[in-house]
DNA sequence: CGCCGAATTGACACGGTTCAATTGAGGTGG
DNA sequence: CCACCTCAATTGAACCGTGTCAATTCGGCG
């Protein structure tokens, strides 16, 4: 996960490094499927933070976040919102056609798309592609795997546990997109957009927030988040599932 | 969704006629497509209360519920339990491949189950069996809005709301397969399962429950729940989402 | 009749919310 | 470079929705 022949100096290739390196992770890409998401990349366009970049549905163009984060979320009509999900630098999103249509991809920042068309469509032909073909025909249970975690982090974790179970998964992500370090990893969410996600009070996550920094565990700063204490935050993120290995 | 021609006195046609009334709502079976799930139908099983019927992941195979209730769950390492659903007769699980291999189905009362394999063999013919390809191909997206649904219902809505929410989406559903009528519908949750399932407390359960029925929205008794005042009920579901007509 | 799991109660504690300010930090225009 | 603006973060205090604990009652069944 260290040496990596994305990190180019070239601008479009370090670009598409986030997506390329979650790629990889499901499966080896070829040269061509390389190619595929390079070629993506180079078209790739600017949305301010609050932008809507989709409304999900059968409709959807898949899409894929090179920098930046965005959720995707229902509202409520009396206001309230819920959060289902982030996404973050290197995912790809609309591979495949849920149902529903009550959900709203929104950027939390300003970010940077591009359109995963190409990639959905090379997907197809999974003996020129097998790995797009793979991570196409995998995305709706990686998807499922994370709402489930969700669910149990909603329905029977405590706000402490939900709270490092999600800086947790964070981090994890991050990583996987190869964008941490020993400086900790780009923390873009607003303590509100935090609440959303995980059904609480703004002001009760805030004390949350700042219980886990007094007990050590964690230290957020100028949009960073470092893990302090990795095993005591995985041991209450765990308390809640155990993230099988590889399978995000 | 009345006059339907699977009310037969023919045992095998009236166990199979919730799972064929839910696969009508999707698309309409043909003659091949319908014997298809009455063979399947023939070799049905019982199963206790209790009784882990399958273990997801990449190797179960499809099964469907002819009767009785079951659900999919995951248990932590401390006892607490999250229930992802209920699966209610006319339910077919498995029919796709999840990753996650901490979900268990458990029968919350005796069930009987077919093996549903034949069915997703089948639809691998698009031509021969449009519509169980249809259904197939469906699946993990009626699956992931019903799980967003419970991600709204867990993190935004009240406990009074859940329960009013969760007894709406029964309704429904029971509907679907043919099974209710002026006297309500088969209601054979028990209160802890609810509470699991809602992420509540048994006890906190208990007196919503109470306090649904004082204020005449619900009745329940003896395994039969009745919505008494369907518009309040519908409303207080619906401040959690609308359920797409048709989309379930 | 007696047993057992499920439903129900009461009393009490606490996690989490609400409301209403206040503080802090980044961004802009003068 | 500073005043100002705005949005995010933080704080305090009061309130109440839910959880916990520990009985007690109910309903079906052998």
């Amino acid at each position: 996960v260290s040496q990596f022949p994305f990190e180019s100096s070239v601008p479009w290739r370090r670009k598409a490094a986030p997506v390329l390196r979650r790629l990889e992770a499901v499966a080896a890409l070829n040269q061509a499927e390389v190619e595929i998401v390079e070629r993506a990349v180079l078209q790739s366009e600017q949305r301010r933070g609050g932008a809507t970049l989709a409304v999900e549905g059968p409709f959807g163009r898949p899409r894929m976040i090179l920098s930046g984060w965005a959720c995707r979320q229902r509202l409520l009509p009396d206001g309230r919102r819920q959060i289902f999900d982030f996404l973050l630098p290197g995912d790809v999103t609309g591979l495949w056609s849920p149902l529903d249509t009550q959900t709203t991809v929104v950027a939390l920042t300003g970010v940077e798309i591009a359109d995963a068309s190409g990639m959905r469509a090379a997907a197809q032909d999974g003996v020129a592609h097998p790995a797009l073909a793979h991570v196409v025909a995998l995305a709706p249970a990686l998807e499922q795997a994370r709402l489930l975690d969700h669910i149990v982090r909603l329905g029977r974790a405590s706000a402490y546990e939900r709270v490092a179970d999600l800086l947790w998964e964070c981090a994890e992500r991050q990583a996987a997109a190869g964008l941490g370090d020993e400086r900790g990893f780009p923390f873009l969410a607003t303590q509100e957009t935090l609440a959303d996600l995980l059904g609480l009070s703004v002001v009760h996550l805030n004390r949350v927030l700042q219980q886990l920094r007094r007990e050590g565990l964690v230290e957020v700063k100028a949009g960073r988040l470092k893990l302090l204490d990795r095993t005591r935050v995985a041991a209450l993120a765990t308390s809640v599932p155990l993230p099988v290995a590889g399978a995000r």
